[in-house]
DNA sequence: TTTGATTTTCAGAAATTCTTGAAATTACCG
DNA sequence: CGGTAATTTCAAGAATTTCTGAAAATCAAA
């Protein structure tokens, strides 16, 4: 490995993370050096950075650019395919959740509405079933609000993520000014905003 | 593998999803017959049910254990482990969400951190320096957050969940009353609430 | 302390995943 | 068309992880 110390230290942390990130070690580097990279690189310069054989360089950067988390990108008069990773790390948070709902809770979610649907044939299957249930409607409730907040511009998600549970606060403002408009503070803020609440 | 149809396709789901959710065949196996189970079991119990060897499912249980996912009890004139998961999935949800922060974010965090207080000595550790910190304050925002929320109720959270973003249109009414009060709408509401927002 | 039930440990077997070099394929240029 | 540069595929070896049975450790009752 060729690399300063500390894109090394990165790189090597990256490295190690990855198997618990559902990538390779290889595959974690092959990003970290990416991600610092001040400019795209072509593949040989990954290997020669990382030390790493060509076809495995060519596997990684087929996975990565599976998870999109890689950009392929050509320069003038020269024949070789570059990468780069997104600049913006907000850009890559919200593709690392897209790709981790589409691969570790959409097939999930689908098994278990399919289990949800059919008859039980036995007092375990019954409560089973039930299990099940509650298990796919929390997660209806959670890819929901994903779905919803993904939306947001950058900025607003900022916003709002840095508002944190303080928005607690301000969905009792909200209750007053929506349910109770102009009244004197009820007791406590209205509490029925059900997931029921959400538009079909 | 001794289990009702529906409970068989649930677990052998858990499995096969194990290995992308960072844990193994096994360990997903051992979790959905517990998860569905009427009321705690004992090793031997998911051995016969699993077809498992006796020390496999003592491993299982053990990193179940380590994850906080299940819990021992112990049944009155039996000195068998029994083990149960947590009935209500919000606490599940909350559970996971703290370990794969712990396991996933909180190692790479203190990484970057150590890594944006060294001195660059080259143009490209520069480089790589002010992405690792763009980095780090990407993930403190959103551990920041993260450590708010989780302390809500579950019906609070819900209720949050629920909303989605439709929570930008309150923080609109918000930016109105707080920032410019009374006045009409302006272009665009405040966007001012960077980080440095937060409470310290 | 002994006994027997239960759980844990651990070394090696089995299975899986990773890595590589060589061969095949693709894409471009003249 | 060749010819060449670049990339991808693939089979097999290497490395890692998972799984097992046997042995060791633990624990409570007698």
């Amino acid at each position: 490995m060729n690399l300063p110390p500390m894109i090394q230290t990165f790189v090597l942390h990256f490295g190690e993370m990855g198997s618990r990130w559902g990538i390779s070690r290889t595959v974690g580097q092959i990003y970290a050096v990416l991600f610092v990279a001040p400019q795209p690189l072509n593949a040989d310069q990954i290997c020669e950075q990382l030390g790493f054989s060509r076809s495995n360089v060519s596997m990684g950067l087929k996975e990565l650019q599976a998870w999109n988390l890689v950009r392929l990108r050509h320069l003038p008069d020269d024949r070789r395919d570059y990468f780069e990773s997104p600049d913006d790390v907000w850009e890559i948070v919200r593709i690392l959740a897209e790709e981790r709902k589409k691969r570790e809770i959409d097939p999930t979610l689908t098994v278990l509405r399919e289990l949800s649907m059919q008859q039980p044939a036995s007092p375990e299957e019954i409560h089973a079933q039930s299990r099940m249930t509650e298990m796919a409607e929390m997660i209806e409730l959670l890819t929901g609000w994903y779905e919803d907040v993904k939306r947001l511009e950058t900025e607003r998600l900022a916003q709002l993520l840095s508002l944190g549970a303080r928005v607690q606060k301000i969905l009792e403002i909200k209750d007053r000014l929506t349910v109770f408009p102009g009244r004197p503070r009820p007791g406590s803020a209205n509490t029925n905003a059900a997931p029921s609440d959400r538009k079909a």
